[in-house]
DNA sequence: CGCAGTTTTGAGACTGATCAATGCCTGTGG
DNA sequence: CCACAGGCATTGATCAGTCTCAAAACTGCG
């Protein structure tokens, strides 16, 4: 875990807020001018991370609140016996480490799924966010509700969904973020998790997420050749996965 | 499902926010007068419904926001199919409904299980309470990190869990919940919900729940009465959940 | 007293877990 | 340029935890 890579000197090379990539993307809402100075001067500095690294470990008080820039990342808990449960990943433009500055402990842990570039936020600034930038502290409320959205979701597959329904609900869901954050060429997109990775976050073993792989593959809904993952059949998905085809509303990042 | 039940005359009869049962018990922080006072300008009403009541249906877009004064409620998704996830449950002082506001449609169902009273709280003023009461809106996304936690452990359970270690998981957050609300008898607790309903949160068959909760019994951890449950080991039922015992903290409540 | 909803029990079926090999790809060093 | 090591993916065989089906015993309530 570095903050300033090779090549990279610190401070110059970081994103300035209102230059900052995300902030083309359609998916997200507009910021007003004031609204991003202040987004910059709450911004602390940039994390750069290789893909493996933990970002922060359950139990410990991380002092920060992190939006991702570029890569994934991806939260877990772990049982004392080595399960692990993967709760959900992180895509550019998520936002993660609530929990300490709210409860002042990480009751999960984070690690980069991928290289990974992290905007790196104080937490002792975001009590002035709430107090001078409500529309700012909506939006972490927001995100709040938007990452309990996704859990809801994920709670209703690994609780009810079989294995078959589980996988091409995930992959379904994966596929409509990247979709949404313009990270898909058509209908393939890159899936940087290892099947290990993808059993843990849907409550599986490795070796039933690997054939029941095969069976969508076989079904032609799917085309799995690492890292790339073609969706041949989005509606077919959706009916295996006893899913609808959601509409991904337009949404705030800090 | 009524507003004004017999033998209680509208609006007289509603709690005064200043007065709130819940207020007095010290799992709450402290309201400043003025925040009360706005909490109680907040407050549209009462909601009065008999145990098995929908308060809101998913895909329906609720107009309002909701804490629990008195009773039980539970949050659910369904599968086309029928099969019912319940995500929690909702306890007095509890708070939900905010992804309405955000999104403008709930993506979850909400029913009571017991007979309940709901302060309701109307959406188009949320803004106001960003606006005028950081502290509150704070709160806010205070609780639903609060909730993300509780999602966080559930997800865990189901994924990874065992069927024993899912009960005796439940069992053992329910009790800590209910006696951090002052809502537990040493060690005995009232639990409303039957055994299908906590097999649908556990994620479990009901006839496997009910075997699995013998099982408990057996080993004289629980003793388990409908409605009455008596913990007889409390650090032996943390022991079979391959969980701690965290510590609750004080928490807001709107 | 009888009904409706729960809880409890037993038996058999099946999904998904575990164990154990084998194959495959990529990067590294000789 | 080839050999080898270390991760991953893949496959087959067996095992076990949980599900489904079905029926009986309870409990609270009208």
């Amino acid at each position: 875990m570095t903050l300033t890579p090779p090549g990279r000197s610190p401070k110059t090379d970081q994103v300035k807020c209102k230059d900052c990539p995300l902030r083309r993307n359609d998916a997200f809402r507009k910021f007003t001018d004031k609204e991003l100075e202040f987004v910059q001067s709450f911004k602390s500095g940039e994390l750069v991370a290789d893909a493996g690294t933990t970002i922060f470990l359950e139990g410990n008080n991380s002092a920060h609140l992190y939006t991702v820039l570029s890569g994934w990342v991806f939260r877990y808990k772990l049982l004392h016996d080595g399960r692990r449960q993967i709760l959900n990943f992180g895509l550019p433009g998520d936002f993660f480490g609530l929990q300490t500055s709210i409860f002042g402990e990480m009751d999960h842990s984070v690690e980069a799924l991928t290289d990974v570039v992290l905007c790196v936020f104080p937490r002792e600034k975001v009590w002035q966010l709430y107090k001078n930038y409500p529309e700012l502290g909506f939006d972490l409320t927001w995100l709040a509700a938007r990452e309990q959205y996704i859990l809801d979701e994920n709670l209703l597959s690994v609780g009810r969904r079989t294995a078959l329904e589980r996988v091409a609900s995930v992959v379904l869901h994966v596929f409509l973020r990247l979709d949404q954050l313009g990270m898909a060429r058509g209908r393939i997109i890159d899936v940087p998790f290892t099947q290990q990775q993808l059993a843990d976050a849907l409550g599986l073993s490795h070796v039933h997420t690997n054939k029941t792989i095969k069976k969508l593959t076989s079904r032609t809904l799917i085309e799995w050749n690492p890292p790339k993952l073609k969706i041949k059949d989005l509606e077919g998905l959706a009916q295996a996965a006893k899913d609808e085809l959601p509409e991904l509303p337009l949404r705030p990042f800090i």
